[in-house]
DNA sequence: CAGCTGACAGATATTGAAATCTGTCAGCTG
DNA sequence: CAGCTGACAGATTTCAATATCTGTCAGCTG
């Protein structure tokens, strides 16, 4: 609104950015619409983001990012000796916490969800990494669970993309419009019975 | 080739189409096209299919029933009381052939593989038939192996539902850019693994 | 003089007119 | 007369002209 006073930077470029891609999709969102929002010509925005593919990638990871983080709450204490919750419940609840974040996002604006749907499509690389980190947040988990006696499991690495792979139903967007079909919540509560049932020790 | 001096039946003008659809795609396969191919004007055409959709659909169900039918083999002797290979082998057996199948025609054809993948997603409903059929086949193997003592399952049909999201990773075909890279037989074996674990008594 | 502007060339997207396709049906044909 | 044809209206797709966008850079400005 005001003409934004403030010092260029590349944070405000992806906030302005997010906001054309809210308002005007993924398809019709372009540079000079987001030099526009922020008061500047399109060649300021080139200054801080090589291409618009460029930019686009760094408002995907910041999306993807800020989903990680919120889930990074549930690992916990690991390490930290405290026991916490026993580790069952504590995966069940990463897995219930990751699902109904999908599911809420989902529902609440399919819009804005469909365009993070094109966003990831199009930056295969930044799903990768945002995978191998949840990933890696259910290796720990797991492996506090194993040290717990709680988890049989040879390898955690590999037992914990076993779990990601088996849920995916649950939380690969591509899956969305399932997840408010009726019985989604029971079969969703028997996968995790399965798995869990098959890494007790 | 031949003017095709047989009476025009849906069973023909089926196979018309998919020899149509390996050819032009499914974005420019037209019902006109469908009629030359057959030698007859495409007024004929519509006298066995209402529409250019149901036409597609009866394509796809065609389709997707052949891959049924190639993996009730393994299901097999169920209820014959001959025993034949335990339960756990059968389960197995069934999601490596239904995974190799989905991966071979991926790669095999790719072109004819995208063209079926469009084909699935109009037909919803087509597909949906299919899972409950495919779903119907695993229930059968775990009601087998819960009768042999071998797994447990307070209700085989919620099993066989969870076993099934479970593996989408490995046979919904949207994945199938992924089943080429490495590691992809150890992730099956992963999953196949801990669900194994999971179903034992 | 660091940071920004705006004109520019080539690439991409939009638009509207023309071509093709879908679905119908009156009538032809064997 | 059962089954097929082909002309037709409305819907959809194609295509080429036009407009917009991306990415660069010489020069402006505070």
């Amino acid at each position: 609104m005001a003409p934004t006073p403030q010092p260029l930077t590349a944070e405000r470029i992806l906030e302005a950015t997010e906001e054309v891609l809210r308002r005007h999709g993924p398809a019709k969102a372009t540079v000079v619409d987001v030099a526009r929002a922020l008061g500047v010509s399109h060649g300021s925005v080139y200054r801080h983001f090589r291409t618009k593919a460029a930019l686009r990638e760094a408002v995907t990871k910041r999306w993807l990012d800020r989903t990680s983080e919120s889930l990074s709450g549930i690992v916990a204490g690991d390490g930290n000796g405290d026991g916490g919750r026993d580790p069952e419940t504590r995966l069940r609840d990463w897995f219930s916490a990751l699902f109904a974040a999908k599911r809420r996002k989902a529902g609440d604006d399919p819009e804005l969800f469909a365009t993070y749907m094109v966003l990831t499509e199009e930056n295969g690389d930044a799903v990768g990494e945002h995978i191998a980190d949840l990933v890696g947040q259910l290796r720990r988990i797991v492996q506090a669970g194993v040290d717990a006696g709680a988890f049989a499991a040879d390898d955690p690495e590999t037992t914990a993309r076993a779990l990601f792979h088996a849920s995916r139903r649950f939380h690969d967007p591509r899956y969305a419009p399932e997840w408010e079909q009726p019985g989604t919540e029971d079969d969703f509560r028997a996968v995790m019975d399965l798995l869990l049932r098959g890494l007790r020790a």
